[in-house]
DNA sequence: ATATTTTTGATAGCATTACTATTATTTATA
DNA sequence: TATAAATAATAGTAATGCTATCAAAAATAT
């Protein structure tokens, strides 16, 4: 079985809505591919443009630039969690349990019977690790954030917000608590890659399982 | 009074030691004015060298390339903080107020009698805030860790971790819990002034006395 | 099936960036 | 005051980031 989603991201973000053609697509697909394998610094367009057979040209019809085709995956991500999180809470009513669904679609950010979309989530996840803020710290912020460019990041923590309040009404900081939630997630996965004297995450063991571990511990302590 | 301090950073950093000479201290000092104005990005060693009366090829006799410029700023920050901890703990006993200091070194990153460098600490926080995740991740991070260049960044870390064994000996991930206090704060920060939907910080109040309330809540629920 | 529009490819070009090299001049030190 | 070291002045090169133009191909409308 094979399901199609298609998120409506926020038009500012690119030219031209790669996910309407051919090469839009492949734009996408490659871009991650390369970005994961070489880092975004040494990525640029026109790498890109011969490893998919176009040219620079092409490419510019899409993105503006490098940082805005960043600013695209990053927000494909928070669009990609915020659906996971809803999938998987449909049905669930305990809140305690809501909150565990949230801390694993965060640090997994896959599904089992993961959809057949020209996008690898799993790489796209380890850039947002490495890159992601990135995408967010840059002196164009306010000019972005006005035209509603980081309104799928709100639109997670807004959701994971309401599952925390649900866990503890008392909690005063829902959505410092959330946004801490999804990037300490995630770089809590770098430091145990690269700094490990940085966690406590056993450098032999399978980084994912403790670090949801030791995220469900902060919660815990933070919420009962 | 006039107190002069040299922190000794790892020598990887720097191809000329910019502490020793006049040039030196001025590439420091025009570096961070100008990365706080203009932001890393559009910051280049040509700018910097104009707004010194100084030449590229003279800054690039002490700096291979910007990122290492701005790797050694962030080096910087990390003694600085972990000096200022030292220097405003080293007479307390109770585990709990050195916790608090702490939490006020990572928020003001600042001393009341401020001593007298070529450095100015508020921006430099700034900066750190703005664009300090990005001295450490880079592609070269595994090159870069294997010569000693976030030693400041782990020794920082290791202060703030065994003081919170000192507050709960019970605690079973005291690094993970200082380098998120670290990472949070700079983030709760940022989110407070670019994307205030992420927080719970009131926008018309002060922000750091905000996040540091906001942070010593925290880490009562985690270790009381 | 053909005309028309849209998208892509091919090519060129230009300003800026990131760096390196060379030599002259100034400054510090012996 | 001689000598060495640091800096300035200048030039140059390869790569990057981006724009423009026009032809070819593909999609769509008639």
């Amino acid at each position: 079985m094979s399901v199609k989603i298609k998120f409506d991201l926020n038009d500012g973000l690119y030219l031209k809505d790669p996910q309407d053609s051919k090469l839009g697509r492949k734009i996408i697909k490659f871009s991650i591919v390369m970005i994961y394998k070489i880092g975004f610094e040494s990525f640029n367009f026109k790498k890109l443009a011969i490893e998919i057979n176009s040219t620079e040209a092409s490419i510019y019809r899409y993105f503006e630039n490098k940082h805005l085709l960043l600013l695209y995956l990053v927000n494909w991500y928070w669009e990609w969690v915020n659906y996971l999180i809803n999938l998987n809470t449909m049905n669930i009513t305990d809140s305690k349990k809501k909150l565990e669904i949230v801390v694993h679609s965060l640090v997994f950010a896959t599904t089992d019977n993961s959809l057949v979309v020209f996008i690898d989530e799993s790489k796209l996840h380890k850039i947002v690790v490495f890159e992601g803020t990135k995408a967010y710290h840059t002196f164009e912020i306010d000019k972005e954030n006005s035209v509603g460019m980081f309104k799928s990041y709100k639109d997670l923590i807004e959701v994971i917000s309401l599952i925390v309040l649900e866990v503890n009404p008392d909690f005063k900081y829902p959505h410092a608590l959330a946004s801490n939630l999804f990037e300490m997630t995630n770089n809590q996965l770098f430091f145990a890659n690269y700094l490990p004297r940085l966690t406590d995450i056993p450098p032999k063991k399978n980084h994912e399982i403790e670090v949801e571990k030791m995220l469900n511990y902060f919660l815990c302590k933070l919420l009962f």
